[in-house]
DNA sequence: GTCTATATCCAGATAGAC
DNA sequence: GTCTATCTGGATATAGAC
């Protein structure tokens, strides 16, 4: 098994079981065994590619911050219509979501640990926030002007949106209790869900 | 500082700073040597009192859980319209979350972690779901049958609104970035929300 | 580059004095 | 009941052989 140089796919195999052992598990919660294990190779290769359970962790939740926020912010700030935008956020952040459950609660979480690392990645990455909202704030005045919506705050729509859509993952395990769902009942929930979102929201802005 | 017995003071201030570090670090992240400083003793003490980190975490967890659950469960399940309902879910979650902001995001990663605990919980504290979500069907229906509201899914709906209001406090850090809020003006967006809320839904719900 | 073995550190838990 | 000191286990990290 002896390569010469830096193995890619170690070092993907190592990326990819990080990615799940953290977010599944938290930073706090993860284990350096148990990536090694998900990887297929042991503790001691881990350290000789990424020095430290931090390290790899930066890389991690860089990596993950930017899935969870860079397609969103390319149409929240995009061009479109109003209505446009709302059914492309719900189509994006359920498809997102729906590949990887665990995403949004992870970010949150290590968030509220460690607010100020977002406005560090967003500096870095070049995000600009004021750009988008203000595309948003603009496709929601046009809409309100055009009488197709009733007037509303941008920023709560933007909020009420994406809450309907994200929740219902963090809250699985409520959900599945109090309405007594399997797995399979759930996962059926949440298809019909998007559309369900679109009808919510769209009937709600009804002039 | 000699007591004689058990010393309900000290016995309250652990648990008030177990519920504090635990709710804010998890468990995987909590330590009780944080726990015994906040608290203003020390870990040999925590361990007399309560034996281990597990047995504290149980009983933190359970009363948070009770604290999350019960008074909803009681609005949902409890008499009412659908509006009567749904204001009250509103203002009842706004309340709570707003007091003790990193309670959701908590409640959810644990139960992530381990979702089989909260059908224990649910079991021994003589819950029914059942019953309760058959009320709020009901609630629905009547208000659908009279033509006050349009036709919608009882249990889309109840998500949508636990979304709503729950979401905002998960995302805070997120929300604060993106809309470029500080404290104070976060606060002020939180505070205007119940009604914003409850205007969003019930103008959804219009026939 | 990959492994086994080991060092180091930290956090949970106990012993024993007061 | 409360403390200081200590034990023990587990988890991160390094050394060194192959």
């Amino acid at each position: 098994m002896a390569k010469e140089k830096r193995d890619n796919g170690t070092e993907k195999a190592i990326l990819d079981a990080a990615r799940k052992v953290f977010t599944h598990r938290g930073f706090a919660g993860a284990r350096m065994d148990e990536i090694a294990r998900e990887a297929g190779i042991n503790r001691a290769l881990l350290h000789y590619y990424f020095r430290s359970k931090d390290k790899l962790f930066d890389l991690v939740f860089a990596q993950r911050a930017r899935e969870f926020f860079l397609g969103l912010a390319g149409i929240i700030g995009g061009p479109g219509s109003l209505e446009d935008k709302i059914k492309a956020i719900v189509e994006h952040d359920i498809d997102m979501i729906r590949s990887q459950p665990d995403l949004p609660i992870f970010i949150m979480q290590e968030l509220t640990q460690n607010p100020d690392r977002l406005v560090r990645m967003a500096v870095e990455s070049g995000a600009n926030p004021s750009m988008m909202m203000k595309a948003f704030r603009h496709a929601v005045k046009e809409a309100v002007d055009k009488k197709v919506v009733r007037p509303i705050d941008a920023g709560q729509l933007l909020i009420n949106v994406m809450s309907l859509c994200v929740y219902p993952f963090i809250a699985k395990p409520m959900i599945k209790a109090v309405q007594e769902l399997d797995d399979k009942q759930f996962e059926k929930m949440i298809l019909k869900r998007k559309q369900e979102i679109v009808e919510f929201v769209m009937s709600s802005l009804k002039p």
